[in-house]
DNA sequence: GTGGCTGCAAAATGTTTGCACGGAT
DNA sequence: ATCCGTGCAAACATTTTGCAGCCAC
């Protein structure tokens, strides 16, 4: 049976503070300073231990290394390729695509991830910026 | 300007000759026994130039490592969550899901990308086999 | 001839694992 | 008293990088 341990309620905790879909390593260096016992290791563990639970999710962002948010509550992201930063997406199908795909191959289809890709405000400005700059040379 | 080279050439064939959405690495093991001065290094650089050329497609599945295919037709995949297999999936959604999605932050939406995931025919008959033999238990 | 491309090895990054110990049940 | 979860460090896998020489242009 799973256990009930101090540094899973500690990781959620930070996870839950943080907010903004955290790298394991993210919620290692908020937790660290107060408890500097708990190992990068755990962190990872406890991570991928509740998102079987369905405590926390995973996110599947393009190009990026794995984050994980707090909660079930279903929703899309956004990826920023600039920075990396990612947000939240709702995204209201009228079609489920499980039902409207098509496979050669005979695969059991159990779920789907739809991600966004794009720039977030900083990243665009500053993008603006840089062809400002190539035009001028 | 891009160079025209050897490398790219051989890289891209066996990209082609494999078909299977391959990683870097398998590439690199299918050249290297007659190619063997080619290094990885050069196979991950080829495919990230190529990449962005639009010669080829990075395929992101859920839980695996950087896959590409050759090619650029608009399509998806699904990954099998036993073995990592992935096959492509094609899907007709009559609505835009750039201009459907909505975000809280002021991102510019650039492009999406939607995987599936489930379980192969192998796969799905080895688990169907796990769960007979635990019954019996 | 110039400068991008490559090979090599080393480094960086992200994640997993083995093992002994401690704590939750 | 069990035996799961943890800490630690080392292993591991994947990808990137620095640099010198080479080759396409």
């Amino acid at each position: 049976m799973k256990r009930q341990t101090l540094q899973k309620t500690i990781i959620l905790d930070a996870l839950k503070k943080l907010g903004n879909h955290p790298t394991p390593a993210m919620v290692y260096e908020e937790i660290h300073p107060k408890y500097p016992t708990i190992s990068q290791a755990t962190v990872f563990r406890v991570l991928a231990g509740e998102c079987e639970e369905g405590t926390v999710q995973r996110v599947y962002a393009p190009g990026t290394t794995a984050r994980y948010e707090y909660g079930n509550r279903p929703h899309w992201h956004i990826c920023c390729r600039g920075c990396g930063r990612i947000a939240d997406v709702s995204l209201a199908l009228s079609e489920n695509p499980l039902r409207l795909m098509q496979c050669d191959e005979d695969y059991t289809v159990e779920k789907y991830y739809i991600e966004f890709v794009g720039l977030c405000p900083a990243c665009r400005e500053k993008a603006d910026e840089d062809k400002e700059n190539n035009n001028e040379k």
